[in-house]
DNA sequence: TATGATCCATGAGCTGGATCAAATATCCCG
DNA sequence: CGGGATATTTGATCCAGCTCATGGATCATA
């Protein structure tokens, strides 16, 4: 869903090409909209120069104007409250989507940074909103990626209300693999782009904590992990920690 | 927003009058509506007959047709995961709307059960659909209510992820003193419909620390609690131990 | 008014994970 | 490449909140 803003007349077969690992093409390609509908999606999305590592997407408080799609690269979005402390909210892969929350004050409720160099499209709200007037289709797209979010959410409150801290990073990191596979990517290998830190925050947890798991799994011959670098071993051993909970296995708001 | 399904014709004084302390309310008669789709609106809810304390008014699994809205009494969303245990997700007082989770999967993600005797309100969703087509400023409500509920729910997870048991039970009251008041309730007295059981599997505490909260809340002079009955003396403080977190002062899904 | 059944309160440990402290390891940038 | 900043690991200790256990209230149904 690529569409430079200095070529309105959007060719359609690179929109598709460059759709195809993103949440938006499978919101806008395989849902019953006709080539006319996807051109006029792609005419609304505007790409915006890639964002470095700690390059703010939004911070809390900025005016609402676009819903955010992670091209490459990942974002991590967090909240904080008046005494200081942080929550991180969510860690955001390439297909999937921020800036939901923000719909209902009309400005951010949490910021969004980017963990490292960053592509994202940019999908204006009003101009999203008037299309899904005529677009049925898009129309319950969307009312269905809002409904995910809320879902994903409360399946995070169940994993912060009532899991161990081992069934917590285990859910975490059976999530990050299942994210990975969806796209393509090795479900087995790959880099971490938050800290330990960020993931304690995430989790719940202390750093200190999250980095004793990782040695203990390690020690049990679960993954091999260096540093950044994660390897799944023994996945079955892996999904049996989370089955528990169901918890953490869809995306970020997600498209299908 | 009552439309008994025996009586096709609307009449839009007693819409007004039903709705007047019903999200529903808010949604349709200040947004811009006409009296025309207001009485649009009004066609499409259906009323059921009340529930009783026990009774669901849905499953996790059964096929999602409607969003409610609780009129009188309240109701407790919960999910469950494979392994039993369960996760209170939800609240929900007159006023607010449960349901929103299903719209993604098209089968309810949660359990709703009603607490004591409760009307709600029922909104087929597909008519709601097709009608938000029709009416701007009703689809903007909608997405708009949608995010409201990934907010509350954003505020929830930290809640659970950062504060102290101490910090959690007092955001609690004073989020459904806030509710309550917002509704034309007072504000300091009121009578919880849930058990100590219930608010702690809410806020990830085991019953036994909620009651003794309570007893020290009692003791410090921050309120009285007789059971059910709880009787907030200081709001002052009781809001200074929340405002560490803005948090869960936002309803379930309210429209304004 | 019994008779459970459920809820609530309270005491006495116990423990998972936090906190504190310190030793590497890695990264960044001049 | 060097040196300071930052991230990670590991150890030792502590404590908030959990678990277990008990007894008292409250409520429902007969």
């Amino acid at each position: 869903m690529t569409a430079d803003t200095n070529a309105p007349v959007v060719n359609l077969d690179s929109i598709k090409q460059a759709c195809g690992t993103c949440s938006l093409g499978a919101l806008c390609l395989p849902m019953g909209l006709d080539e006319k509908d996807v051109d006029e999606l792609g005419r609304i999305v505007k790409r915006n120069r890639p964002l470095h590592r700690g390059d703010h997407l939004f911070r809390m408080g900025d005016p609402f104007h676009s819903i955010f799609v992670v091209k490459s690269g990942s974002v991590k979005s967090y909240s904080s409250a008046q005494d200081g402390d942080e929550q991180v909210v969510g860690f955001h892969l390439p297909g999937e989507m921020l800036g939901l929350d923000a719909i209902d004050r009309g400005m951010h409720s949490c910021s969004a940074i980017s963990m490292e160099t960053t592509a994202v499209c940019e999908l204006p709200f009003d101009r999203l909103e008037e299309l899904s007037r005529r677009l049925p289709s898009l129309q319950h797209q969307i009312f269905r990626l809002l409904s995910k979010e809320i879902n994903r959410e409360e399946e995070m409150l169940l994993v912060l209300g009532k899991k161990s801290a081992e069934e917590r990073l285990a859910a975490f990191l059976f999530s990050l693999s299942l994210r990975y596979k969806r796209r393509g990517y090795s479900d087995r290998e790959f880099n971490l782009s938050m800290s330990r830190q960020e993931i304690g925050n995430y989790l719940g947890l202390a750093v200190e904590t999250v980095s004793r798991l990782f040695t203990r799994f390690h020690e049990e011959g679960l993954l091999e992990a260096q540093r950044k670098h994660v390897h799944i071993l023994d996945m079955e051993r892996l999904e049996g920690m989370v089955s528990a909970c169901s918890s953490m296995v869809n995306d970020h708001a997600r498209m299908c």
